[in-house]
DNA sequence: GATGAATGAGCGTTCATTCAT
DNA sequence: TATGAATGAACGCTCATTCAT
């Protein structure tokens, strides 16, 4: 902690700089390793000397950079639900209000978050879950969030319409719905083929259009049962 | 009760009978201090000795009852499975194109599984996720017969209501989204809570409703799109 | 912990009884060779690996006896603090009173503890210091009860001669003093010899008379002075 | 203070003093960060980066001054040994076959090495036992010479008082008595007590004084035997 | 001189599984 | 059938030491 004395408080040389550098580099590229291992072999049976030997760096390097496997698996984690909320999430609480906001926010989900990082979904729906209590708080936390942000965009629509939730529809419920589509679908079609190194890409697209459709289905018609009730056909139009 | 010690009391088939049912007993047993612990400390936390010690037999009589720990987590899955399908799988199945008994299949999962069963749940849903390829395909095997019975129910509905699914709206894509919403809502409010040991079914019964319903809508919609515009009013009814 | 119904609450079966004979052997031999080992190479230095090695046993025998390194230098301990205390601190207490009895009490320790079990003397004396907190708890807690076996038999000797100690002379002190001489001059010379093989009994029983000798005239001594003011100056000259 | 930055101040004679000033200075820091946390945590459970932090230098800077861990512990014994001759080694030579001078050296055992430096104590009585050949034959020479030194002073004492020591008393076994109790009575009331942050000056100076008196009268009765028969017989009664 | 990232041998420990009784 | 002692491969992790910069 404590470092020695500092004899220019100018700013940091070169090597310094480089140093930087070259130490995120290896922490990057244990983390790469270590996704890799995690999402193909699952986390319990990949070993802190697998992720070693495909970061090409030796046992105590992986741990000179993390503190152990748990933290391995929740910097990843930690990561994932960041990059999710840049994708999905940010764009579910900007939606303010509009409905075609929020679709695209799903939409968004599945081309965005999922085609590109089939790994960081294997992680976060398969292998961070069932993994004791650690693991299973930091997974609790991602979701929360996103759930929260999935409400929020839920009550900016509500009130874009000009009408507010009724006590029996809390939209946390529809939040938590919603996400619960989004994970299995995604889990669905990505995890659960055959042929795991096949593209799904076009499939996912599609897939998640539907399941987007169906989920604004729903979301449409709570809100018209909310506003009241002749005007459901309105809404349904 | 007793130990099988005494020898040949009377009649053969008596105390084969007899044999047979404590063989059963034993097994039950077993699976059932490997349910509770499974659920309560992780599959992976929880040993083999744990499970023995809990049902009061030796580590070699577990062995003797189940080939080895993935048979134990295997078969209590696979009860699970028969379980849900008993519960809700054949409720959905025999909706028999009713809406209203989709509906009902859908409370039935929250009130007559996850309530009375919430170690079952889990099981399922926490305990047998990132465990591996084995336990995984079995895990599919389940979701699939699930989502499957979901699909013909939803098929039901459409032949009941005189309309087919346009090929762009599978109704297996819906299935999964349904499956997907039962999954996360149980998980969410049964086993994400601070007190564990509270007793949860009033806020899972309510949560239930509100979440059937959230889904129900986005099926009738598109049931509605489907068919078409001025059928709408009359599905909604 | 719960063991299967009992089916006949009988003495043991022979076979049952045999097995605990094993059982105790095989806990014995692993102890004994940790002893060994520990004493010889030190506690640190000594991996499960060899102590089972040594034992012929595996590594997990090792472990379904002892719960881990530290339990087995936690028994070991214990047990040489029951020998030092069968052997020397017993007959402290029942010297009752006569400084005869108390000599021969120190005699003993040479003679009956640390000729015949050098290992035991090392393992106490070094391999248990320095070894952090818990080790160090189990060793004061031996230390300390050898400390009041001695306290009491110089109180016994003291209230023989009819005198009770003055306050400023503790007999505590005195006691943590002739406790230092046992264990250093056993330590000098049974551990810090050039040739450890060599027996050495001879010489430890005339150190040991000696050490014997000189910590009787420091007792005396101090009981003089605590018998009368006259007697302190021709003691002293 | 100033890191060795600024090039050439002025004359070379200077800055070369400056180093070797700086050097040693460096060196300090690290062997009382060594001391400190050998004292607290113990030899093996301190790294070397956790001496490196607290002496704020890098660990490369530790090994630079030092071969490795084991010639830190070799050094910090060593000026142990220094400190403690100084203190009382030297003060027990110069004795100089005065009883009181003996006290003397004994009584600034207490109050001149263990109360100002209780850490000293814990390193060599504590942390450097069990630590292996090497550590030990260090510890072993310092308490060789530290018994070589009481011994002369017995010796000058007999000397002093006109008569030799018989055969079968010799004073070396006087001197590792004499030694260990010191050893112990330090150990004790400096290490072993439940506040070990507690000023304890006043109870060592205290226990101390009793303690030398304890050794004074063994050594006093030793020498009646050695003088001649009769007075045998009164120091007895 | 000073740094601190990198190393890797070695440790203690776990636990599913086997098998003689 | 039932037992439970025995196994040993495999794991996560530590830390003294090195060395390129």
């Amino acid at each position: 902690m404590g470092k020695s004395v500092r004899k220019t408080p100018k700013a940091p040389s070169r090597s310094a700089l480089r140093r930087q550098r070259e130490r995120e580099q290896r922490s990057r590229t244990i983390l790469d390793a270590a996704e890799t291992l995690f999402a193909e072999k699952g986390y319990h049976k990949t070993s802190i000397t697998e992720i070693a030997d495909m970061a090409e760096v030796s046992v105590g390097t992986v741990y000179f950079y993390f503190k152990n496997k748990d933290a391995l698996l929740a910097q990843l984690t930690e990561a994932i639900g960041l990059e999710i909320r840049r994708v999905v999430g940010r764009e579910f609480q900007q939606a303010a209000g509009g409905l075609s906001g929020f679709e695209q926010a799903g939409l968004s989900f599945f081309n965005n978050f999922c085609i590109p990082y089939p790994g960081k979904v294997a992680l976060l729906f398969r292998e961070t879950v069932g993994q004791g209590h650690q693991v299973e708080a930091r997974r609790k936390k991602i979701f929360m969030q996103l759930i929260k942000d999935v409400e929020g965009a839920l009550r900016g629509i509500a009130r874009n319409q000009g009408s507010t939730f009724a006590a029996a529809m809390p939209p946390e419920v529809m939040a938590v719905c919603i996400v619960g589509i989004y994970e299995r679908v995604a889990y669905h079609y990505l995890l659960w083929n055959d042929e795991p190194k096949k593209d799904r890409s076009k499939e996912i697209m599609a897939v998640g259009k539907i399941a987007v459709s169906f989920l604004m289905g729903g979301v449409k018609n709570l809100m018209a049962t909310m506003e009241d009730g002749q005007d459901q056909s309105k809404s349904r139009r």
